[in-house]
Formats: C-alpha cells, structure tokens, sequence
DNA sequence: CCACAAATTGCACGCTGTGCAAGTTTTGAA
DNA sequence: TTCAAAACTTGCACAGCGTGCAATTTGTGG
C-alpha cells in the first residue's frame, strides 16, 4: 500500500507528469533560443518524449508553452466561481481578478506577456486563450444574473472586465522586467486600478 | 494620356487586383466548402495564380479570408482620427464606431464573424486583428490626450471599447443569418448601446 | 527599342499536424 | 501470481504549410 491519496491512480500522475515536463521544457527553450525559433521536435526530446506523444498533449509548440497563461486564467475562472451571489456584479469582479495575483511563480508570467510580444503565433494562442475564458465566464455570470438579462450587456460587460484586466498586466509585465517576488501587490493594484476606472465609466482620465 | 489618376501606374493596380482576387477566392471557397476546408493551392489555383505568390500577398489562408475584418478595422481607426478632438473621448469614439457600420457589404461581415465560430485558425487571425487595431488606437489617443495621460488609463479604456464593439458585432452576427440591406442601423443601435452601457459603468443590469 | 526594376513562378527544403498500426505499460480481476 | 483488456507511447507515412533562391515574365522610363 504505497498509495495515500490517489483514487485515479498512477496512470493519470504519468500523464500530469509528462504534461509538465512537456510544458516547462518549452519554456525554457523558449528563453533559451528565443520566442519564435525552436521546433515541436526540440521540445519533444528536451522533454524525454517522442515528438507523436507532444502531438497527443498539445496542439502546436505555442499551445505548450502557453499552459501558464492558460492556468492562469483557470484560476480567475475559479476564483470568480466561489464568490458569493447577490454582490454587485462589477465589484465581485475587482475582488475575483485582483486575487488571482497570488498564483505561483507570477515573474514567469509577465514574462510570457513578454515573449508574446516578439512571437505572432504566440500572441494568437494567448488571444485565443482570453477569448476563451471570456465565454465561460459569461456563461458563469448569466447562470448566476438568471434568465432575464440581456446577452449583449453580460458580454460587454465581461470583455470589458477582461481588456482592463489584460491592459493591467501588461502595463505591470512591461514595467517590472526583473521579477520581484513582492511584485504582485503592484500588479494587484494596478488591476484593481483599472477596473475601478471601469466601473466609474473612465470619467477620470488621471 | 489614359490616365486620370493615377500616379503609381498600373503596376499598382494589378497589385491591387491580385490582392483582391486573392482576397475574394479565399471568401467564396470558405463559403462552398467550409470554414476549415480548404488549401492554400485551391485558393490559390482559384485566383488564377500561383501558390508561390499568394504566401508574396499573404502569410496563411486564414489572413486572406480575414481581409474584410481588416478593413473593417482600418476604416474605424480612420474615422476616429478625423473626428474632432476637444469632446469627451468616450462620446467621440461612440460617434467613431457607431458610424463605421456604413461600410460597403456589411453582410459578409457578419458572416466572417459566424465563420469564426467553426474555424480556430480564423478566430485566432481576427483576434489578432483587433489586437493590432487597438495598439494603433491607443497611438492615436495618446498623441490626441498629450503626455501627461496614464498609459495604463488609455490601454484599458481602448481596450473596453473594442471589446464592447465587438461583443455588438457577435451579438448582431449571431441574430441575423440573413443580411438585409438595412441590417446597419441593427448593428449601429447595438454599437451604441453596448458603448453607452460603458459609460455608465456598466450600472443598469437591464 | 531597350535596359532596368518589379512581380510571378517553379523548385527545394524543413517543419507541422494527424491517422494508423504496431509496441509498451498500467489496471483490475480471476 | 497471472493474464487479458484498456490506456498510453512510438514510428511511419503523408498531405499541407511557409520561405529562400534563382529563373522567368511583365511593366516602367529613358
């Protein structure tokens, strides 16, 4: 009996296992040579893996080094999902994202915000991944409003949400190249900046 | 003297043509066959070129099909710049926005935004799209407000109105599958709303 | 008319993404 | 323990992508 706590098993734990070996090898070739200049095959075998298996966990070299970001917003996701009801709308938001800056490992990030910038591909799967947060969080809100709200005012309400939230952390991954590790309280305060100008309508132009 | 007005000659305007022809061929295959199903050398064979000088006018399939989201685009940074300046920012883009919907062909606009949903390469192009768009506006802003304006204030500001504008463009792609000719002033009161509702701060739920 | 510049084309090459059919490992039950 | 089924990995093949390069065709200006 050397298990203690695992229903699934070892085969699942093989799984998270390559899937993260897969991840952090692409990012650190990413570091290494660069944002935009290194093959699926380069990733595959610096993670000990055929490159067939990279192609059974992700769909392309950008999708593997884009799982922080990903989880990132997994995380807001969640953390919207377990505040309470009944709030105003806008200000369970500010609450929700502004305690997403205490994820781990926060400086890899802002540097994969970076990363985006010097890699087309990379900027569209990081795109791709806000966009599709976007719709579940939607979603989440208008099982949580109930039926008798408009669809146009929750989705403009979410990509607003979510623009202001992106716009803070690019402001925040552009400022602070060296990672501090005491840096999430500035970019909490910049995301709660931002979305508190949100909510005032951007009146203030200061 | 055949000529009227044109200086660069007609070297230009075979450009011109190919580009649209391009352009054009991408769209119709898409709708024939599908939003995912089609080659390069289709397009390309059905352009009347070759396959090497579409990637000379464009990077991938997708930019070719994305060309009237881009010019959609294009024709919105240019009405907001020749707007005056000296009104409330939010009210002048508003005005901005709202106006762009006079575009020629509207219909296939909407049907661009439908292919989207069935092609992740396409949605990923048009997120791209509006990304590159929202840099240029946010030039625009910052030369039109002067230095002394939270640059964090603008790109979240920026940010949220195209997010508004395109949470509209959904909204009134996902209604209406038939294209009526006065289907803009649909999308125009959308644009509007969703905008208004911005500058309300997002306060009336309804 | 001709030389020059610009655009098109074919070719080659490495890389991507995926279906398929073999191996290999894990699981759960006999 | 043993073993068969299920899950995962791997190699292979193949169509398609994107680009550099050199040859060719086409427009421009003298």
């Amino acid at each position: 009996m050397a298990e203690t706590t695992e229903p699934p098993g070892r085969r699942a734990q093989n799984k998270i296992d390559t899937r993260r070996a897969i991840a952090d090898a692409a990012f650190a070739l990413a570091r290494r040579e660069g944002p935009g200049s290194f093959t699926v095959d380069q990733i595959a075998a610096s993670a000990g893996v055929s490159r067939r298996t990279f192609f059974n966990y992700f769909h392309s070299a950008e999708e593997a080094l884009n799982v922080r970001m990903e989880s990132f917003l997994e995380l807001a996701i969640g953390i919207f999902a377990e505040q309470p009801a009944g709030l105003p709308l806008l200000d369970t938001m500010i609450a929700a994202f502004g305690a997403t800056t205490q994820v781990q490992h926060l400086g890899t990030h802002g540097e994969l915000f970076r990363m985006a910038a010097d890699n087309p591909e990379l900027l569209r799967a990081q795109l791709h991944s806000w966009e599709r947060a976007e719709t579940r969080i939607v979603q989440a809100v208008e099982e949580r409003l109930g039926p008798g709200v408009s669809h146009l005012y929750v989705t403009a309400l979410v990509g607003s949400v979510l623009s202001c939230t992106k716009a803070a952390m690019q402001d925040w991954a552009g400022e602070s190249p060296e990672p501090d590790d005491a840096s999430g309280a500035d970019l909490e305060a910049r995301i709660v900046r931002a979305l508190s100008m949100l909510r005032d309508g951007f009146a203030h132009p200061a």
